[in-house]
DNA sequence: CATGAATGAGCGTTCATTCAT
DNA sequence: AATGAATGAACGCTCATTCAT
């Protein structure tokens, strides 16, 4: 069974990686048709513009991270597990779709000042969920005495800048050191666990 | 008295800002000269061209940061004395450049593919100091008996993780919350001490 | 029946006239294309850039020159009558072409440092087959007893500058006066016949 | 005793140079000027503009060869001793003077469109003083039975195109073999001499 | 669904030239 | 006689986008 349009798929493709090798900017339009195979203007029958693309892909791709994170753990585990799955679910889809997490790596900040564009959009809806699922664990450790008392909304944001961090690192192959994930589980559940 | 190159002057204060504002692909030289209030080809008697005037931007504000490094506490300090005090640092030069923090915050990500790059350069030794000078705090924690034990490279990366994600998540205005500073302190000294 | 690429052709003859008239660096893509009745960036359409579409212009007219030449009378004919068609042929070629001739007389020798050009290209490759021919017919004509004993490889020169040096008179219009050819024709006569 | 404008011959030292090496339009006021050890305004004390430089250029050179033409032997010599003479004067100030004649040689073929160009002036300059040269030799010689009898004014430009096509050849080292004097002096004496 | 041809708008850069000193 | 700083005018070229087919 064939994809129903096998070369917008290739668009799609060769576009991730070109704009994950050279950003937005530094991609055209010429350069992601012929690595797609295709000639130009099918870009513009496909999709709105060029914006309309980087759309499509970034939404594609934080919507795949957004259902990996409604699929975490609830309640029913300990607080501390819940937040190691968290840490474990960013460096996972990052070693899964290493371009697509490259390309939010590095283009999105870029972003940032245009409040209307789907990066901010985006970012700030991720930052949402993971403040509420860091909150609600948090709120269950403290209360469950399986953590220390701490102000919640705070350690929830050093949290999410720790997560978002080491992901961001990862993507951006920064630091290609193995055992990352189990460092910052250890440093977390030290600070954490009563 | 006058700064001795004033028109200079004022177009690395105009190209600060417009970066800053609009990336770097997204600021054009006329618009920066014109900001500035000369013309354009003056970009190209002090500098060699726009590459060369964002390097400028980047390398001024990279050393004065670099500067402030090497004034941080030896080991006559408690080792979570000194981790404090990078974590101030950190906080307080976002503060005080924040265009400038905004400019490499926003704008080096995509440029690390380009090894070759100022950022790419810039941002490897930011990371190298930061290595040298918290392995250093850990191991005088360590070694002291003040901190747990622990495994030194790892956690540094951890804690390097922590301060450039607190540092970014500033500089970018993502949080605007207070007392960050002080949350991401005692996470850190529940999680590093004895 | 319309041309296959008309814009293509507008374009060309367009700078044709333009290149021979203000040489290549004194005539500007925007001029060429205004002359055209196009936009300037179909120049880049159909070429490289301005040094493509004058290397295009280029080529054309040396290899319809080098055509000619490989149509001229071989060994069966005397060597005189041979010499006599060389000198012809040059005369008419610029009589037919002037444009492209004049377009190689003036801007050709400024590129002649640039061994890579394709002016210094094609203009060796027309001295390589001149000398040739000439000295094909030097020996027929020496060996044969029509001409006098005579110095042949210095003789092939003298006659290619000649030769080159009408062509070139000609094409530059500096000389309008009629009969240069069969002056040109009875000099060498003289000369050479026993 | 040193010259009175020590950096305006710098300048002009340089400018040779230069515009020998890469045209007129390929050589910028601002190379000519550190070229010369001086800054760009110097070159507008000195000369009205480019062009005036240029123009220096040139005329000094041509008044120089203008000045040679002038020395060349009278009726008191045989005719086809006075037309070794031209053509050995020829030879000689391109080995004397390579950068000026190749500049010459390079460059004017592109200004003969624009007829008040100092190029064109001096071009024709130097062909009315040629062709009225050659006429008294032809003259002189038909007259005396020394040579043959041909038209005069047609042979005239036969034998200055083989001149000056000489000097082109030798002046852009089109070729370098030697013995092209001696050559070029034989085809001549057996076309001419009685 | 797909393309070849074409364009409007703009960009980084260059350069001869000038002005105040 | 000489310069550092500055500019007006342009130039080659790129690119997202469109249109007719």
């Amino acid at each position: 069974m064939t994809s129903p349009h096998p070369k917008k798929h290739e668009l799609v493709r060769a576009a991730i990686r070109l704009f994950a090798e050279n950003g937005f900017d530094g991609t055209t339009t010429l350069r992601i048709a012929k690595a797609a195979g295709v000639t130009e203007p099918l870009i513009y029958y496909h999709f709105a513009n060029k914006d309309g693309l980087f759309t499509y892909i970034l939404e594609r791709a934080f919507n795949e991270y957004f259902n990996l994170l409604t699929q975490l753990p609830d309640q029913s585990k300990t607080a501390f597990h819940r937040i190691e799955a968290l840490i474990s679910l960013h460096m996972e889809i990052t070693a899964d779709k290493p371009e697509e997490m490259y390309l939010i790596a590095s283009t999105c900040p870029a972003k940032l000042k245009d409040g209307a564009h789907a990066c901010s959009r985006l970012m700030a809806e991720q930052r949402k969920r993971l403040s509420r699922y860091l909150n609600d664990c948090l709120k269950q450790g403290v209360e469950s005495g399986e953590f220390v008392k701490l102000n919640i909304p705070q350690t929830v944001n050093v949290l999410m800048v720790l997560i978002l961090g080491l992901m961001r690192q990862h993507a951006l192959g920064l630091d290609t050191r193995r055992g990352m994930r189990k460092a910052a589980v250890d440093f977390c559940r030290r600070s954490l666990m009563a």
